[in-house]
DNA sequence: CTCTTTCCTACTATGTCAATAGGTTTTACT
DNA sequence: AGTAAAACCTATTGACATAGTAGGAAAGAG
């Protein structure tokens, strides 16, 4: 399950897309538009910034805007960031996950494999293929 | 991310697929085996019975089984029980979710495309595949 | 110097996850 | 009848994540 931080910061990341003329969008704006409380977009947002996905500006005129091109982004990578792993199981999601069972278990394979699909379907969608 | 609950629903299944010979398998011996709670993994196969995957039988000589061919099973199944729904976002989970920017959601062709793929490939995996 | 906007810390309610605890009932075997 | 093994049942718990809310401090343009 995709959490709403991860879906949140995609609608941000189309909406700033589609707002995209150079200027900052304040993130009131982005709120409104997108009928989501503006002080939980801020802790999202914030990560966001941090992630390097986006830019904000404090003051008046500021706001936030992309940092690079729309059609640059995957929404693999935004997910990612948000949800700290697209991975099903932990022992994927870790890299230092310790399974003493890692050898014999039979399920890995089929985790392994669900894995690649997942990553390969949200890397290869590139965020104006949503547009 | 899959749940315990999930992941060991299917390493029981796994077991008893290993162990059917049509006798009752103790959960006390797949316990041990699977190096999983014993008392955890009640409360799992309760749920797999009550989804009709599994038949139990109480007494000396009683425990579990299958009650279809091991390659009657998908992955599919099994984990959608355990989990409640496999689909990534609520809005496809539930049937009645009522959502007011459905009509006009930039993403939710995606989340339909992927909850797809997602369907496909584990009701497609039989359980024999992972022997 | 004021208004707008980001930025920052802290708090909180609710729920889920991953169990544990302590029994009761069912059944086969002796 | 008695006993051991097994499922079955109800309740509880600690830890953590989710989805926010609250209140203000700092930055920056006009």
């Amino acid at each position: 399950m995709i959490s709403t931080k991860g879906r949140y910061a995609l609608r941000v990341m189309l909406d700033l897309a589609q707002n995209n003329d150079g200027n900052y969008v304040p993130l009131k704006d982005i709120a409104e538009r997108q009928e989501i409380s503006k002080k939980y977009l801020e802790i999202i947002v914030k990560e966001m910034v941090a992630g390097g996905l986006i830019v904000g500006a404090s003051g008046k005129g500021g706001g936030y805007k992309l940092l690079r091109k729309p059609e640059e982004y995957t929404v693999g990578e935004i997910l990612e960031l948000m949800e700290g792993t697209l991975s099903p199981v932990a022992c994927l999601a870790d890299k230092d996950f310790d399974c003493s069972r890692r050898k014999e278990c039979l399920t890995l394979p089929m985790w392994k494999e669900f894995d690649e699909i997942v990553h390969n379907y949200f890397y290869n969608k590139k965020l104006t293929d949503l547009l």
